[in-house]
DNA sequence: CTGAAAGCGCTTACAG
DNA sequence: CTGAAAGCGCTTACAG
């Protein structure tokens, strides 16, 4: 059913050798003879079988992403980064999803290693806490880029958004507007990224001389709305005095904005709230939400441009990982817009 | 760097064809030289070559995914399902984004007929006309299974959405909650879906005996907020006695909404709004968005059911085209509800 | 400029 | 139960 190369070959009577030069356009082919492939092989539509090249060249052209979860607007975005920026330079992207498992996680980096992938993209999973799988990539020679949740010990080649920084900026946006008592909802320990919002949180408090309030830092354990909700109830109960909040995502910000207007709050006129993500929804919500702007695009393409130059032909043997930051926007809307700045 | 079955063989002194046998678990293998491989390869971590090994079996246990868009809520909920349930067939996915471009459609499609793949999955693009690129899969005699956006004109498998009947209930819903006026948001005419959802509308108006006003059947050409909100515009311009309307999509309904709400109108009060989709931000709106939910994750789960059943080994020679449907589900919340049913 | 031949790493029919 | 050998469809060093 499908053609090869001999196939070709037989047609036109010449050898399977030629044919296969012609293909890929080497010089020691008459200008005559690579016509004549050429247009037989655009006639009957032959591609040459992506495996059986591979055998010889080692290179498959295939790359792998791990992504935490799926359905998430902030990694789709980087997929889709990842997915058009992989495809321009012909590469295709096997997509798997860990599910914030660390098992899953290993097993999926080995299959892709199975796969011989040229490359490994990966968002670690909030579970993970050993890195040997990463190691072991590395020393089979695969490329491997953590993207957004990265591991702090493992040197590689890192895509991240700047965290402490994007915090700062949100926070200070809220001292600018006036806010005197802020609070802040953050994740877990583990993820870096949520340490890193907290630390850009406390300093800007610190650099504007606004007091800092442990117990006003509530933990989310998921990015959920109904978290925002829960932890809005709980901070106004033992902090009723406060008027900002910075919180670690978009959605756990809406739910808290929910739960300040169901309380009778005015936001921001009494309480002033800044998200992070700038998800779709936060245009759309009523008062429209600040967030702190995480270009995912940006994030999955420059992915791929890291990766591509592993690919080019080294000049010299140590090669330095690379750590690439992904410039954040405040896109201040309705939630938190107390005055003219 | 990477082990072979050469080196197994040679480390342990038996056969490469041994190793291999025994790593297949073939029954002519002694069960004590079976236990020599199986612990040497779990000790050193083997895995043997996908590439090499499809060269002989003719399976990739690959396929490959066409998304019109990557970032778009539904298609990642489909994703999420592909991607899920491939993983438990160990499978693993290719996926390509058509950017709702016919020729990437065509080109991706010969992209993953020249990788090897076991199945194709794809949602045309709107701007699809023809359908040579998906009858060439099907003479290649690899499956192909077409999800959400088909193709009327090619017999295929599909796994869809059953479109008029949500358009049915959505504005029979509409009409329970006692409009008499009620108007329509579509799509455009290419995809089917769009002319599913407008018959389904027209039906249900008929068959509670409503007035059908064709003026008031606005065109969204894009799925975008924008468009919802000017064709509200419009809409109130020619019909300001409307009291209810079914917009095509979440985000287009929402876009309506902030409309009316601008111009003075009470939602539901005055006029009731329900989308479709149930999108994650139709809950979080105000007032929150009644919807029509279209499981994606089972649409996703569904595919790899059908695809995984054409693998199957076949009982007769004559396979037959399956049409697999999702069901769908109202889902009432603010927006829609003027009274109780 | 062309082609015969080796080899990438597997699988499997076949002989013993 | 074991292994030698052919072959999947390419690429490329080498000979001519």
């Amino acid at each position: 059913m499908k053609l090869t190369l001999k196939d070709i070959a037989q047609a036109l009577g010449i050898s399977v050798a030629t044919v296969s030069k012609a293909l890929k356009n080497y010089s020691d082919v008459s200008p005559a003879t690579k016509k004549i492939v050429l247009d037989y092989v655009e006639k009957v539509k032959f591609k040459p079988n992506a495996q059986a090249s591979f055998l010889r060249t080692q290179k498959t052209k295939l790359v792998g992403v791990i992504l935490p979860k799926l359905n998430h607007d902030f990694f789709n975005e980087v997929l889709e980064g990842i997915v058009s920026e992989a495809e321009k330079n012909t590469y295709q992207v096997l997509v798997l999803c860990s599910q914030e498992s660390y098992e899953k996680e290993v097993l999926q980096v080995n299959e892709l290693l199975q796969r011989n992938v040229d490359g490994i993209f990966l968002s670690i999973s909030m579970k993970t806490y050993k890195y040997d799988h990463l190691k072991q990539v590395q020393k089979q020679g695969i490329p491997i880029i953590l993207f957004d949740l990265i591991a702090k010990s493992v040197p590689s080649f890192r895509v991240i958004i700047y965290d402490q920084k994007a915090a700062f900026l949100a926070t200070e946006h809220l001292i600018k507007q006036g806010c005197k008592n802020i609070a802040h909802f953050r994740g877990n320990l583990i993820p870096q990224m949520s340490i890193d919002r907290f630390i850009g949180f406390k300093k800007a408090l610190e650099h504007y001389k606004i007091p800092f309030h442990k117990e006003w830092c509530l933990v989310c354990e998921e990015d959920r709305f109904e978290k925002g909700f829960e932890n809005a109830k709980k901070l106004l109960k033992i902090a009723p005095e406060v008027d900002g909040l910075f919180s670690m995502t978009d959605s756990t910000a809406i739910g808290a904005i929910h739960y300040f207007k169901k309380y009778g709050l005015k936001v921001p006129k009494d309480i002033a709230v800044i998200g992070f993500s700038n998800w779709k929804i936060s245009a759309l919500t009523e008062p429209s939400l600040s967030s702190v702007e995480q270009n995912g695009l940006l994030m999955g393409k420059k992915v791929i441009e890291v990766f591509t130059k592993t690919q080019e032909p080294r000049n010299e043997e140590k090669e330095e990982f690379t750590t690439t930051t992904i410039p954040v926007q405040l896109c201040i809307r309705e939630s938190s817009f107390k005055i003219k700045t």
